[in-house]
DNA sequence: TGCCAGGCTTCAC
DNA sequence: GTGAAGCATGGC
């Protein structure tokens, strides 16, 4: 158990911006987080404080990274003119968000599957697979189902995955795990390749396009200078920026600033006084 | 019951 | 190269 003091952090605010599916609220303010295999729970304790289960080094060595403890986001939100209404509430709005460093076999999957279906139904569906798929574990005599590896997901057919509620995207699925399990698609050599060229790579990936390669590059690989435009976006751009968002300012960590635009975008505060539908 | 969802591929033109 | 059609299924 691990206790320790950390500014600008809030674990809803993380849980509920779509760019996790496994991150579950227990009670009373714990969040429950599976990733890496491992078993995870947070609790805050007020004055900034909260209580990790994990041991000291797990929580140094996969956590740490995880919640993307060393950053500093202040720096970032200071460049936001005060004269962009909405984006000074939704950094606001957004207090304590982290780009969390995820598995990126796992985003892969997870925003392949995002395509058309709601963020509860994208939940839904990584869950089964999980179920369906992982190999179950114990955390403290609780068990879980840790994210399938994919030479598991590989070794299924579209009809094997068909319990997963996929729809049309299970021979995406399939086909990405094929392609990571025979080495066409290696994430560690992602990992060293530049944004464009792993970009690149991504999109050549049947069922991905532009903007689940952006959330991949983002949520799985770090490049925090991803922006992924969905629809949300697309339209937060259109009503709040006539159409051309200044993205020169932001030049260097963009993929922050759209999660922020994002999470506001969606919000009930935001839907009462400015609905985009 | 009907509409919509963190888009993508395919196919005309 | 551009734009429209079609797509499976869950959640509200």
């Amino acid at each position: 158990m691990i206790i320790q003091k950390i500014q600008d952090f809030s674990l809803s605010t993380i849980a509920e911006s779509g760019q996790c599916f496994r991150m579950n609220l227990l009670e009373r303010g714990t969040y429950r987080v599976i990733a890496f295999g491992k078993y995870l729970e947070v609790t805050p304790l007020g004055n900034d404080t909260f209580q990790f289960s994990c041991t000291e080094d797990d929580f140094l060595h996969v956590w740490t990274d995880y919640f993307d403890l060393t950053a500093d986001y202040r720096a970032l939100k200071a460049l936001v003119p005060p004269d962009d209404a909405f984006l000074s509430a939704a950094v606001n709005y957004g207090w304590g968000m982290r780009i969390l460093r995820q598995d990126p076999w796992e985003v892969t999957v997870s925003f392949i599957i995002s395509q058309r279906k709601s963020i509860p139904a994208i939940k839904t569906a990584v869950e089964t697979i999980c179920t369906n798929f992982g190999t179950p574990a114990y955390a403290d005599g609780k068990q879980y189902y840790p994210f399938p590896s994919a030479e598991k997901i590989a070794d299924l057919s579209c009809s094997d995955i068909g319990c997963c509620s996929l729809g049309y995207r299970d021979k995406y699925v399939t086909g990405a795990a094929r392609s990571v399990a025979c080495g066409d698609l290696d994430f560690t050599k992602l990992r060293e390749a530049d944004t464009q060229a792993a970009g690149n790579i991504l999109r050549s990936l049947y069922g991905v396009g532009e903007k689940v390669a952006s959330c991949i590059l983002l949520f799985g690989l770090h490049r925090i200078n991803a922006f992924p435009e969905d629809t949300w976006i697309k339209r937060i751009i259109d009503s709040e920026y006539a159409g051309a968002f200044p993205k020169n300012l932001y030049e260097g960590h963009l993929g922050i600033i759209q999660q922020y635009m994002f999470y506001f975008a969606r919000s009930t505060e935001y839907q009462r006084a400015a609905p985009l539908n």
